[in-house]
DNA sequence: TAAGGTATTATCGTCATACCATTAAGACAT
DNA sequence: ATGTCTTAATGGTATGACGATAATACCTTA
């Protein structure tokens, strides 16, 4: 886990913000301080401050400091902004967020993918779609290749900025796809699902394809809503070990 | 124009990539070379360097230099990125992915909007509503508000994701009105057309602000194409022609 | 000659130090 | 009470040194 210096501290900073261990709008410590504490040079804090100013995560000025932005100014794309924020805990507020953006983007993805998507593409979809019947049958990893299939969806559509949109679904996904996958039979009948979906897009029926996967996030959301009635507060992964460089 | 140093640099790297004057995949001049050559410290360069890489344009290594990655890795909802892009010119494809998440994103947002958009957020898209019609009435800078009302629209979703799209698509939404601006008319004949997305979201109906919408949107659909087929590359700037991806 | 291991080297990664530039805040005079 | 000035804190820039790493060249050996 140990890659360098600059990361960890970009990892363990950003972290930081996104878990809101400094106020919205007042400064982190200074430079000196966070070399002391971390036990590294100002040349590593202060590239690492770069790294979160180009996502939009804080300010810096003379005199005043390096200044936490509000949430809504942060690269909400940028996959560590995104990874740093499930670590961090998915808040509720957070995943209404990525499904709203789900309901938003995949219907219109797989329209577009079912217009656009080459051998290459359906021939890739179809390898995700057999690992899924695979895992209900056999038994097997169902969440990494559902993932896939989603993804592959997107990418198929010939759009860079629908295949960023990707990775940035991928964290609701891979939280969405563990919750249905722990209700009984989730895989088992949602895997039908997921063959009209495929089914549309082969035949190049954007509408019959639309329609499919309308189905599927309906599904993935009253799971969703579901657990955050019960529970505030999804997962909490392991929380940060000291960031220092162990040797 | 001039701000400072670091910015600079980061801003002449990021365009000089975007712009293709680096090919993919090889490296950028290493660090002592762009020190003399944009007569600055090594620090102001590899603290550029470090932006870059979060904005996903480039990766690093000790003796691999520093590479410039696929333009799939970029981080395309970044402002800079896409402001460089813009600056370098709209290439047919670029035009094509912004307008295709025109398409996604508008008509689903409106739909949110008109669900839930505050008194305040209707009030700033009339605002802005009154700024167009008054530009086409008094004269006045049409571009400007038309560009605040559609940001209105996505700033009511009350969602952090679809608000950073809007960065994003206003470098489209700028190109597309100046041209429909130029257009005999334009503005004339698109105010009523604002007005009716406005009144559907104000009267809260989801369906009909969608549909209202999506009338705006073909019409600059067909203005972008007609242009795109007379010029094949839009603004100027340098003449190298980037490895060109034509579909 | 071919293969494989070793030495070289180019390049980024990290650290340390020094000085300059900018700005917010408080002192001071009006 | 207001405006101006001083100043201290902090980020910005520059320089030099050494470490770490991976590509390349070279040299040994079969």
């Amino acid at each position: 886990m140990i890659k360098n210096v600059h990361g960890n501290t970009v990892d363990h900073l950003g972290e930081a913000i996104v878990a809101g261990h400094y106020p919205v709008g007042s400064s982190i410590p200074p430079e000196p301080l966070l070399c002391a504490e971390l036990g590294i040079s100002r040349t590593v804090v202060r590239e690492a401050v770069k790294s979160l100013i180009a996502k939009g995560l804080v300010t810096t000025g003379p005199k005043v400091g390096t200044r936490v932005q509000p949430s809504d100014a942060w690269n909400w794309f940028d996959p560590d902004v995104i990874i740093w924020q499930s670590k961090v805990g998915l808040t509720p507020d957070f995943l209404r967020d990525l499904q709203d953006l789900r309901r938003v983007v995949e219907p219109a993805a797989v329209r577009l993918a079912a217009q656009r998507a080459t051998n290459q593409d359906i021939a890739e979809i179809e390898a995700a779609y057999e690992g899924m019947r695979q895992a209900v049958e056999e038994g097997g990893d169902y969440v990494k290749y559902d993932l896939r299939f989603h993804q592959g969806l997107l990418k198929a559509c010939k759009n860079r900025m629908l295949v960023q949109m990707s990775k940035a679904l991928s964290a609701l996904l891979r939280t969405s796809f563990e919750i249905s996958t722990s209700r009984k039979d989730g895989p088992r009948s949602s895997l039908p699902l997921h063959r009209a979906v495929l089914d549309a897009v082969i035949a190049k029926q954007p509408a019959l394809a639309e329609r499919a996967i309308l189905v599927l996030i309906d599904g993935a959301h009253e799971d969703i809503e579901q657990v955050l009635a019960t529970r505030k507060r999804l997962p909490k992964l392991n929380q940060p070990a000291p960031h220092l460089r162990a040797a």
